[in-house]
DNA sequence: AAAAGAAAAAATTTCGAAATTACTGGAATG
DNA sequence: CATTCCAGTAATTTCGAAATTTTTTCTTTT
């Protein structure tokens, strides 16, 4: 197996999101060397890189680590992407036109598509590389007209962070799960389009706000 | 010379934020190597681990830059420190006890006393290192209580961003200037202290307006 | 038996060089 | 005269190994 640096980072990165690696867990570099097909400076880079947004630990002399949160961390974490997505939202809706309109829609109907189809046939594991692709697409799209790529960049960090520490480890995807999901990103949809500020911002709370833990 | 790889990392970083390297301009590992004695290599560890925090810019192949921003990206920066600090102020009020107050009058005093100085001799460039580290750690104070390790960090982050920017490439620090400049972060002290939130995200904002410009 | 210390093993960091890729200036072509 | 092509030069990226540091294991001591 013979890849390019950038494709082994895109793997890491999806790999770590998606925790393929158990948040706290070792990563060493010359293990995944053979399997990458690269030597282990080059993979230490990669990680290096890693960092910067979050998703990896590094200490110094003591290596990486899948990144780990406390339930302290996770509402961190939580609480500044609500601030940084009502943030954006808001930017957008007053700054957005109808191509930001269109986009959003688009993006909330192929994200509806998927959910809709998981919860009917229930099968969440086989589509959640799919699931998390639209809904990565949606929250962006929704900041994605507020005219400012400082702030779309951060929120990105922290979509991952927030990814990688909780929706992966969510207690319970059952039933009713999906459904709830779907209300709400209709909600914040149906808020964004007819520019309601405050319903948006409100919106999004609601849509975030279960992660939101006592410690 | 010989340094260990995290002073290193501590001097490239003050040097970029203080200028010492011209936004825009190419570094390059090779150049470093002699001046701090370890290996190209080295060097470019060190500037990867500097693009994340924004000081440099890095394209693949095409080696590091000191990070350079369009006005429309200062705005950007500004506008986003602006959110963030606010943000963590009001933070620091809620949550903030008497070791919060007493730090940040602290840090206050001391940047009071660099700043009156500066005002009374009219030594800018002399005393420039001194009052940049005093200024950080005002802001940084005047937020330390918000409860969110992740905004702080963030914090940290954009304001060195802003001071590569922007604080540097003042066009006029004149006789004016620092007498403004004690009368806004005086006003911040008495709002926080008084733990008056409007007034103090007013302050914050009116402190900060100046670097917002026309594009 | 627990704690401290020493030796061995494993992992991380640094290095110098080789391989790859981008840049520069001049010659050939239209 | 401008443009393209080509070689030479310079910079970047990758590599494998050496040097350093941490971790583990085993011995010794209290």
């Amino acid at each position: 197996m013979r890849v390019e640096t950038p494709d082994i980072y895109a793997d890491l990165q999806q790999k770590l999101v998606n925790v393929e690696f158990q948040p706290g867990v070792k990563i060493k570099p010359a293990e995944l060397q053979g399997f990458y097909g690269c030597s282990a400076n080059t993979i230490r880079e990669i990680l290096l890189r890693l960092t910067n947004i979050g998703l990896v630990t590094f200490e110094a002399q003591r290596g990486f680590r899948a990144a780990i949160a406390t339930q302290e961390k996770c509402n961190e974490i939580t609480k500044f992407r609500i601030l940084l997505e009502q943030e954006g939202a808001v930017g957008s809706m007053r700054r957005g036109g109808l191509t930001w309109e269109a986009e959003l829609s688009a993006s909330h109907h192929k994200l509806v598509h998927i959910e809709t189809e998981i919860e009917r046939s229930g099968e969440v594991q086989g589509n959640k590389a799919l699931w998390t692709e639209a809904e990565q697409q949606f929250h962006k799209t929704l900041i994605s007209a507020c005219g400012s790529e400082v702030l779309r960049e951060t929120y990105a960090r922290i979509y991952l962070q927030f990814r990688q520490q909780m929706v992966n480890l969510e207690r319970d995807f059952g039933s009713s799960y999906f459904g709830t999901i779907i209300e709400e990103h209709q909600a914040i949809l149906d808020a964004a389009l007819s520019r309601d500020e405050e319903a948006c911002k409100t919106a999004i709370y609601d849509h975030l706000k279960r992660n939101i833990r006592d410690v």
